[in-house]
DNA sequence: AATGAATGAGAGTTCATTCAT
DNA sequence: TATGAATGAACTCTCATTCAT
């Protein structure tokens, strides 16, 4: 009868965690209290320690738990694509995807460095460690060019960061407050087209066959 | 009679700002108290207000205060060099000696976008700029590919802001707490390699110096 | 049916009271709290509430159990012993005992003053009573000096009290967290020889054998 | 011209000291919250963490000061007396004198023990101390019997201790919260009877000389 | 008879800021 | 120009007690 039920606590666990993800991402770690988070889930303040031992304890699972979204959209795009440069694409529109649906990611990642230096790390080095090994299996294949996977996939990591941040976070004109908006199509396009210059196999061209007649 | 003679209450001010500084960068903004910032600067509590209105604008002023300098080491290196390759080598180099130099503008930065969005982007905004027009310019002169200088621009920023925190804060092994260190010569090597293949001009050979017999 | 049977009710009552006293004695009545007690006892909190109605409640009863206990110790001892100074060795003797089996009587006993004020009155004056009501008769038949028994009963007390606090309580060496040990026995025999010459019947030397010749 | 001064700090200092005292004494260390002290030395909450750097320091510096004042009161009050036996009344009259007059002297010692461990040993043993010597020295000279000075002293210690709980703070009809009211001078002759029989030269009658016609 | 999730008042402590000197 | 004593609001966290199950 309780097989898959979910007990109460469960849910008074998990909607804490919701109200704790929003609070981050709205006024940021330090200001965000207790009293605001436990008021934000409509429960009283006692009631969270029941479940987190500590303010940090929460934000670290925070920061888990939108890491464990992240990937899972990227991966989910990327393995239904077809080609590596398809599964390329795809992966990075899902994460600008995920950054304008979700700004806490962006608000709650770079937050980490001094409320939980731990989290942070771990945030980046997961995703990366997904990026190199697809990288490492690419290059192999020569499907890319002679680079170290490690380095290419910290660089891939830098260059979504930013882009997210500048074009998703802060909009399209860089005014500050504005709502998370999408990447502006020219700018994915341009942003992979540096991406797929970088990566491309050595030797050959790298964007050469949508313009030919370009090479000497 | 001050006409270039630097008063009391100036030394005052450079003190207290840099102990900010400091501070700020070794325990974070939050943490970071006015008493302790007055002790570093060994100074009265009632002294910093002063000079500053608030603890938040002696951050901004820090911040800002780093954004000039990482950026006028930037410029001097590049401009030293000889040729486009050179200059950005130059360029990126003297990044990540400056921040290996000063943890301050990583810890500090990455603190920014909760206590002073405004100086967060600021911070970005300017460094950004410079590649900007250098890229604009390269563009122009056929030296670099067809590519939107401002997204070009961001890409960099980006790659520069991740290899900095991943291989110069957080040290060659990712364990944490180790001094900062510099940038390994091959990751670098790997990194400008990155970027010099996303940036060459299209439909010459990224990287033809090292391979004589691959050209047509 | 329930005559002499113990109920299960019974049966959990009295674990909790018997968990109360080690935690109260372990960590003192304010650091005690409801659900250590609980957990100490292996029931939920809100059988706390089946059987005690507050916490202050489960401690006054921890104290006149305590205060039953020893006084039957003492009781006990002293009856089976011959002779007025035998019994009084052997209350004394019995009460260092149940000190040392027992430093729950202590550390609660001093806890009392703030907690329940009855509780330590309680506690005190019905042992001083048994003194009392022995030290009555004793003078009655001129077993011991002039002296008003109410006093002398409480000087026993007050020196029973303190040479149980310093010798079982902080052990031999005033160490701190020492585990109770018993009281040595020349500190035994020096604060029975002092005791006794208090009390010796007035005119007659107080202790005569181990110096012979010397009464008129 | 600030040679003897008091400064402005040294003064809200001792007022906090004194309000604390003040407070511990009537309702207890547990019930004593910073605010409750701050209101009645009538400074700020944050004042007090500029003398005191928690609350269970202000009340170890509490139970020194009273120490101190309770052995100055003593020793003053024996070493103005003539004689052994008038120096060991005018020292007991002295301690039942501070213990009515400061209440807070055993209400905040004996909450000592789980507060602030050290804090109660200290306490005891200091008192102790002066006694033991005093003794000792009384030994040597043969004014008292031949006894343990450590043990007698201890002994004397729990005499005082309980008479004053007794009759100084329970008032004369044990009766609760009654002001703290002086010996009644027949318990305190009684008192000393007992203490002076104790410790009487051995051999001697301990108290022939006040009633000649009473031996054999 | 027994449970444990839920509560909210209140605890100790910190700190940016003010202001009389 | 410089000081540091003083403040009080706000913080994180604890816990005796209740009550629906």
């Amino acid at each position: 009868m309780n097989e898959e039920k979910v007990t109460k606590g469960q849910r008074t666990r998990a909607r804490i965690l919701e109200a704790a993800e929003q609070v981050f991402a709205e006024i940021g770690y330090h200001d965000a209290s207790i009293v605001k988070i436990t008021q934000a889930a409509g429960v009283g303040q006692g009631t969270f320690y029941l479940y987190f031992s500590s303010k940090i304890q929460v934000f670290d699972e925070v920061v888990d738990d939108l890491n464990r979204r992240v990937r899972h959209a990227m991966i989910e795009a990327s393995s239904a694509a077809d080609g590596r440069i398809e599964a390329e694409r795809a992966g990075f529109a899902a994460f600008f995807r995920f950054t304008a649906d979700h700004p806490a990611l962006y608000r709650i990642v770079r937050q980490a460095e001094f409320v939980s230096p731990g989290a942070l790390k771990r945030h980046y080095t997961r995703i990366v460690e997904g990026y190199q090994t697809g990288l490492a299996e690419a290059r192999a294949d020569g499907q890319i060019g002679d680079i170290d996977p490690e380095v290419a996939a910290w660089a891939l990591m830098g260059i979504g960061e930013i882009v997210g941040m500048r074009w998703v976070l802060w909009g399209p004109d860089v005014d500050p407050g504005g709502p998370p908006s999408e990447v502006p199509p020219e700018v994915f396009e341009q942003a992979m087209t540096f991406i797929e210059r970088a990566l491309a196999p050595t030797g050959a061209t790298p964007h050469p066959p949508d313009e030919p007649g370009e090479s000497a």
